[in-house]
DNA sequence: ATTAAAATATACCGATTGGTATTTTAAATC
DNA sequence: GATTTAAAATACCAATCGGTATATTTTAAT
């Protein structure tokens, strides 16, 4: 691995939840430069500008809570228990959140969608990737006779990813997790319905 | 009415647009000169700073949409009719927004709740309104015999909030209504499982 | 019509913004 | 160990930022 390569994803590692906090516009270069230890020259010498670190580090982000779904629900076999696994995780808040500042589509999607076309394609990518891996699961499930062949994995999936970001907004305004302990019960409910 | 009240009131119908679209911190002085045709002389001479100003025009969206559906539901004697007409408002999606930029609440808040402390306490105050908002209706609903009654109004304000909240986030993430579709069916059919 | 007061515009401030050209330092190659 | 190349820091840029002090215009009261 070369050096620059090294660089780049350290500075990603320390950018991304400073984004992920302050938004696009709200982090400023010298915020990253203090989040690093690193100039803008150096800075710039890998990124060509604010916005491509921006996109990158969102995409480091959002990777990094996908891969920690992906991770939980690998432990499990039964499509059902992958469910439970993925939402269990979520019990946890705040400290769930492998990076700081919650959601980075929530985050991102409400600044992005008025403002700014290139990250605001990234969100949509990310959405669909993960309303994806939730009805794929789904869909599985549904194979395997495990869960109910009426039950919609494209529809699941949607209320699934609006009741959690709904509730995450809720629980980061009122530093608060019980708005996500209602959601989250809910969401047991419909998965215990789907049940066959 | 005082001239400055008048300009006032001109200057947030004109600001809070910009801000519920940009942000707090995406929106200069400059943007709010463009957006009323004043200068910041003029704006500053009323508001003491763009802090207040982005407050004031929190206040006036957030009190716009929950106007529009105070004004529904009043039409309505019945609480489950109550539930039903707010909702059927947001069926017009994008379009039933009051304001430009979707819900102020969800915008604000996820702006705020890391960055902006007085904001973000606005952001509490209406979502606190909000969810008062529909958990008294169904309190009524119980008591007038519509409503069953163990519905847990909290849970189901709760409920309401973050499915509409995230499918708003999604919505204008693909500019597409359909996961708002499929969010108020889902609440419709939670509204006739609470019917007496 | 004159004057006093309120409302708005102009001109300016230091600080910070994102970005770049250049120089220094560190690493790799021979 | 010298030389070349890559990586990072320094110094600088024009533009814009939020904010203010002052000047001008408009409105209202006399």
């Amino acid at each position: 691995m070369k050096k620059s390569e090294k660089t780049r994803e350290f500075i990603l590692s320390r950018c991304a939840p400073v984004f992920n906090q302050k938004g696009f516009v709200g982090t400023s270069l010298s915020d990253l430069e203090s989040a690093t230890g690193l100039t803008k020259g150096c800075i710039y010498g890998i990124f060509n500008s604010k916005e491509e670190l921006a996109v990158e580090c969102f995409e480091y982000a959002r990777t990094l809570v996908h891969e920690r779904m992906d991770c939980e629900a690998g432990k499990k076999n039964n499509s059902i228990e992958k469910l439970q696994a993925i939402f269990d995780m979520y019990r946890a808040f705040p400290d769930f959140w492998p990076i700081k500042g919650g959601c980075p589509i929530l985050n991102t999607s409400i600044e992005a969608d008025d403002t700014n076309p290139l990250l605001q394609e990234r969100v949509v990518r990310a959405l669909e990737i993960w309303r994806r891996f939730f009805s794929s699961i789904i869909t599985k499930g549904i194979r395997n006779g495990e869960i109910r062949p009426d039950a919609n994995p494209h529809v699941v999936a949607t209320l699934f990813i609006a009741l959690l970001e709904g509730a995450t907004m809720m629980c980061k305004a009122y530093n608060d997790s019980s708005s996500l302990g209602i959601v989250l019960d809910k969401i047991d409910e419909m998965i215990n319905q789907m049940k066959l």
